[in-house]
DNA sequence: CCCGTCGAGATACGAATGTATCAACGACAC
DNA sequence: GTGTCGTTGATACATTCGTATCTCGACGGG
């Protein structure tokens, strides 16, 4: 094992990469040899977007296969780097973890903004209404895998302080978007809004998990909240 | 190394335990010889109950710190048993983690009708409409522990079939139960029973999980419960 | 030419995990 | 004294975990 320039001896290393040169003169000498036939474009690979790529493949894991799963190694894997640039981009697990979940709690909010504001009929407080609940359920294969990503990391979020602050630290907003929306869409008299709300919103999160498990069918769940809708609104405004 | 009785030479074994004895002979000898006091009374461990005390070992494990952290070795220590003994009883420790499960299942529904049936007014279909909604509540330290490992029990069960299996094996009789109760406390002309029973459990279990969160209020929780109830049910039977 | 910085690769460490192996133990029967 | 049965103690093993350590590659400034 000598230097790759000099010939010289190398200094031995019991951890790490095995060194390949003797020095950091006979390093730089290599690199400007290489480079002489300047090299056009060696990768460039996003420098910004890795960490977003990593976060992508916790989601992927746990989803799939449960936050247990979700190891630095099989981490990198899914995201197809090696172990090191995880630890590089995040100070440790840990951190990675809390990262991922405040990544996922706005990118579903941002995506159920969008779905509610691509409506057609936006103005009528009705669909609306209709939309935001079923916002809660898992409607197509992405809002499958974030319920149970958020799931997964609910259960956490019971023994780690840190998952349980980003649970948390939303107030209530849906509730009060729901309120508002009742409101709107015209609420038969002797109805607490706010008291139909929180009820709301919590039985249509319960039944999307029992979606999770197909242990109901998204009919019958579109039913039931269709019969409560109509118990709660005037017939027609 | 020499045989505790006769003094002579021992096999020698590379794993497991260290043999004492050069023979089956000598080790009734070194017994009898050590029961010539008769021992009162060893200790007469229940053999029955050792699943049962490791399986609550894991309950308090879960409930306290999660299910990550209930592996073999804390479990034993928890249950103040030794590792093998897990081992023992159990196949593997997915054997004992669906175990663990199914008898909280079990314990759980047992409680619930327990603590329903020594209700004083057990006659009146409101009052026990209520004490079912709310035995879906972390009302004191058990069902609050008990329902911090369901959480992380369903969390697991998204990608373990096995710990599903446990989840989907019962029908729906808590819903079916609470239809019955609706009917019977006098609910209003035009109301579902069936669709109010859905909306009213999903709901309270998912208020349930705000609740280990300390997300809201067990009196808020108890308002809305009581605001639905009055608007299912007629006014005085 | 040397030096420093940032991202990444390669390897290694120490601890923890689920499980396997083998003997010892208490108790009984022959 | 020996066999056997259900149970337990005391290791040992292979693997995997999170993280630490060390270097390289590429680049920019003196």
């Amino acid at each position: 094992m000598k230097c790759r320039v000099c010939r010289g001896p190398l200094r031995a290393s019991a951890r790490g990469r095995r060194p390949v040169y003797c020095s950091r003169a006979c390093q730089a000498r290599a690199y400007r040899a290489r480079r002489n036939p300047p090299v056009p474009a060696p990768a460039a690979p996003e420098p910004a977007g890795r960490r977003r790529q990593i976060v992508e493949a916790i989601w992927r894991i746990a989803a799939e296969r449960g936050l247990q799963m979700a190891t630095v190694r099989e981490i990198a894997a899914e995201a197809g780097v090696s172990p090191r640039v995880v630890q590089y981009h995040f100070t440790g697990k840990h951190h990675l973890l809390v990262t991922a979940l405040q990544m996922l709690h706005r990118e579903n909010e941002h995506r159920g903004r969008e779905r509610i504001a691509a409506l057609r009929d936006a103005s009528d407080p009705r669909v609306l209404l209709r939309a935001t609940l079923e916002e809660l359920l898992p409607l197509d294969e992405q809002r499958r895998a974030s319920l149970r990503v958020m799931a997964a990391y609910y259960a956490r979020s019971l023994t780690d302080p840190a998952l349980a602050a980003v649970f948390l630290h939303e107030g209530s907003p849906l509730e009060d978007l729901v309120t508002a929306l009742i409101e709107a869409a015209g609420a038969r008299p002797s109805i607490d809004a706010a008291r139909e709300a929180v009820l709301l919103v919590g039985g249509v999160s319960g039944l999307g998990l029992d979606l999770l498990h197909r242990r109901r069918t998204l009919a019958d769940v579109r039913r039931t909240v269709d019969y409560h809708l109509s118990r709660i609104l005037t017939e027609r405004p």
